[in-house]
DNA sequence: CGCAACATTGAACGGTATCAAGTATGGTGG
DNA sequence: CCACCATACTTGATACCGTTCAATGTTGCG
């Protein structure tokens, strides 16, 4: 069962199931982490590649000052900063929002298996754009969207490729909190929630402890300026050749 | 001469000279662009890799309402817009800030190659890695960085990843305008300018057309909170079994 | 029940945008 | 060499967006 779940998830990096195989085979005995806990401390030397089993996980950076900016949200079947395996020294804090299960490829066994098998090393790569590709939709709504905008803009986003449903369920899964939204976006608390009661004001969406129902999708889609194309980077493995 | 600009040019993401010269070998002629003149249109799609051989380059997003948000900056030796490749079609539109000169290896024999020279595929890798750790600094300083703190970050960035001079020298070009740091940090360019007034009033820089004076380096990189760390990822091979 | 985490509300302040001038600066053609 | 033009930079006034601080309500859980 162990077994499937990891199988499961590496599918949707982009990897023959025979390939997801080898790459579960080398993987260590899974994690589990509470919310809150801590995997990686930002500064720290990366010892390999995490993948999420199962569970939400977030990396953010933590300033001089007190502030916190989260720079990633991952779901189950992602590689879990992949930025840090090639940076060798992980930029951010690893942090599970929800109770999760994570596994830990060590460096030297990923090194080997990249060698024999070059699409675990594609896939990797893979992973690093699609989390680049979101980087910039982030870098855009801090920028030059409304907060309105970026604040409907994320949701959209998260609800997607959190996987907590598809635009046509009622009510999705919802693990973050106002405050975590926050951390995202660049923002304040008080202020996402003021932006919150606006959208529900407007009838776009309804949001409450741990769920968020969208009530009008083409109208979110319409104020957040969404194109979902982004979040299918990287999701499949691209055969150029074909 | 040609050639070894191109060899220079490959050096500084991590390749050796060996296959540096057949990457070198299988790009086509290179093609040169005037400030401004744009090489690819968000949206498009992508038919290879571009190398750029000499001169500084932007990503940038065009919204809706018409306001920019420069996503990346490219210096020659760079890799422009590795994540367009793995995305198979460019999320930015690419533009020369200065005049420039790129060369496109055509996507199937870069196909080839990577098979052949996996250490192409490792750079190519590196390269996008390297772009996520610039927006995660990006996204820390929109987010959470006051606008001084901000526009004092993107300076010291753009000196030493640019490679406009070492923090030693007395004045380094700077080709960026006010206006293109505003489109960076997703600020108006009225207000850069008050801040660049806020940063020569207390003695940080001097910056004028085309070039900029940092006059204490020490107390810029306080202000700005910067920690150059992140402008190394990628840009040398890392060979953990060493 | 009582506590802790999350959400909501109000008031006041400050940062940033916008609009609308005006002033260098450098390049170009005459 | 000069006049002109386009681009970049500067400045001021005003309004709004978003923050901060502080308090209160609400929910779920031990």
């Amino acid at each position: 069962m162990q077994q499937a779940t990891t199988l499961h998830a590496l599918d949707a990096i982009g990897l023959s199931e025979a390939v997801s195989e080898v790459l579960a085979a080398a993987a260590g005995s899974p994690r589990s982490l509470a919310p809150g806990e801590r995997l990686v401390e930002q500064g720290e030397v990366s010892t390999g590649v995490c993948l999420l089993l199962s569970g939400i996980v977030k990396a953010c950076r933590n300033l001089r000052d007190g502030g916190v900016q989260t720079l990633a949200l991952y779901t189950s079947g992602d590689v879990v900063d992949s930025l840090a395996y090639v940076a060798r020294r992980a930029t951010a804090t690893i942090a599970a929002v929800t109770p999760s299960r994570v596994a830990e490829i060590p460096a030297a066994r990923l090194e080997l298996l990249m060698e024999t098998h070059p699409s675990i090393a594609r896939a990797l790569w893979r992973s690093t754009a699609r989390e680049a590709a979101i980087l910039q939709e982030w870098v855009v709504g801090m920028g030059r969207r409304s907060a309105h905008s970026q604040i409907a803009h994320l949701m959209c986003e998260i609800v997607l490729r959190l996987r907590l449903g598809g635009p046509n369920a009622r009510v999705h899964r919802f693990p973050l909190t106002q405050a975590e939204l926050a951390d995202i976006a660049g923002l304040s608390a008080v202020h996402v929630n003021r932006i919150v009661q606006g959208l529900r004001a407007d009838g776009l969406i309804e949001l409450g402890r741990g769920w968020l129902r969208i009530q009008d999708w083409d109208r979110l889609i319409e104020v957040a300026d969404f194109d979902p194309w982004y979040l299918g980077i990287g999701v499949q493995a691209v055969d150029r050749a074909g």
